[in-house]
DNA sequence: CTATGTATGTCGCCA
DNA sequence: TGGCGACGTACATAG
């Protein structure tokens, strides 16, 4: 990886064009030609970038750039693509490269599919008298993540990590769907989530649907081989 | 800005759990407080990062953490969360910081807005006998981007890049309240997009909507003035 | 490979 | 401040 502090002017075209007028800023080229330009404020989006796989050509300025004291420009083509990054050097107050190697990656715990897993193997956080006929069941316009047959029929359930109203609106069109079904209907909706927005829980609940607010925490617990990452 | 070439463990908590094993990584410690940790590879996005505004601390390792070869911990905090970044560094490679001062943004070219306008100058994209009523047409719930006449009536276009479900139920809510103002039903829908995914399909389809696919770069050719920034 | 859904999404707009 | 939509979305996973 190698890090340059520079003054330079950046511009990029490819799906849209975009450009960035002279300051100092972080250029990092890493490995596998991918290069990211980064002011110091924001969060992790950088002002500008090429993503890899992509190789980086560096050339005199011509006669008009080093008139305008240009001293060095980059050329960073995406091998795939015809996206195209600019890069025009006007100075260089740090120039370092460091070998850092392959990364072990990062390891998750605590996203929708862990939630899912843990409802239906406690698919009674639902009620009383529920039994989970099947994750992820099919439909047309997308799969409904639990399918569970309750004390009134079946349960349709929509499960997220945060339950806003889009949530809602999703689970309302699997339930016009799997209520055209025969044999599924009567089918009635649940929404699950770890936190749901007044909003959402407003708009569920004036289309009947029921919320279940889950506690992680107290799932994992139950659940005997929580795998313990740290 | 502050960069470390560091060999660093990483923890963080927050809306979820994730973990680094130990490597040998750059740490980036922007001025508003932001941290990010990036490998050797991949796209722009960081291993794992703290979003600002937050706050840094290091502190000396404790006894357990010492005996494991850690010399110094930071611990980003979050300044209106509790997300929380712990960065266990064994040993650092290089440090050292910048002055950037503030960066004068990026300008942009191409994105939907020129999509809408290039629709309405070429509106007979929507099939022969369409003229344009206007566009961005005012509803109490949002803006239609682009309401015609056609040969069968009023013709309400939602225009998106990307054409998706939440697209379609976008329109679906502005033809229920257009079609209950006399004067302009029977409005019919058309889901306008560079590119429509199936299942949006199958859903507009479902509600008569009627699905066209726009070719950016021809209607674009057929657009004398093309602007061109740079 | 394409297709689809999630994201520690981020970012910008507008009420 | 909060809701909403776009994004050069990125990213993982299923088919």
């Amino acid at each position: 990886m190698r890090l340059v502090i520079a003054t330079c002017s950046v511009t990029y075209s490819g799906r849209l064009n975009a450009h960035l007028t002279q300051a100092k800023r972080l250029l990092m080229v890493k490995a596998d030609g991918a290069v990211l330009i980064h002011s110091d404020g924001g969060s992790y989006k950088p002002l500008n970038w090429m993503s890899p796989p992509a190789t980086m050509r560096v050339h005199e300025p011509d006669a008009e750039q080093a008139e305008a004291g240009i001293t060095e420009v980059w050329t960073v083509q995406a091998d795939k693509t015809d996206d195209q990054l600019r890069i025009h050097i006007a100075e260089i107050h740090h120039d370092s490269t460091h070998e850092l190697g392959s990364d072990p990656g990062l390891v998750k715990d605590g996203v929708e599919a862990d939630l899912q897993r843990l409802l239906a193997e406690q698919i009674e956080r639902l009620g009383e008298g529920h039994t989970l006929i099947r994750r992820e069941h099919p439909t047309p316009i997308g799969p409904v993540d639990i399918l569970a047959k309750g004390p009134q029929g079946t349960v349709a359930v929509e499960l997220k990590r945060r339950g806003e109203i889009d949530g809602v609106e999703q689970l309302t069109r699997y339930l016009d769907l799997l209520n055209r079904d025969p044999l599924l209907a009567p089918v009635t909706g649940v929404f699950a989530a770890q936190q749901i927005k007044p909003q959402a829980r407003t708009l569920a609940e004036d289309r009947g649907i029921r919320c279940v607010v889950l506690d992680y925490d107290d799932m994992r617990g139950v659940d005997d081989a929580a795998p313990r990452l740290f």
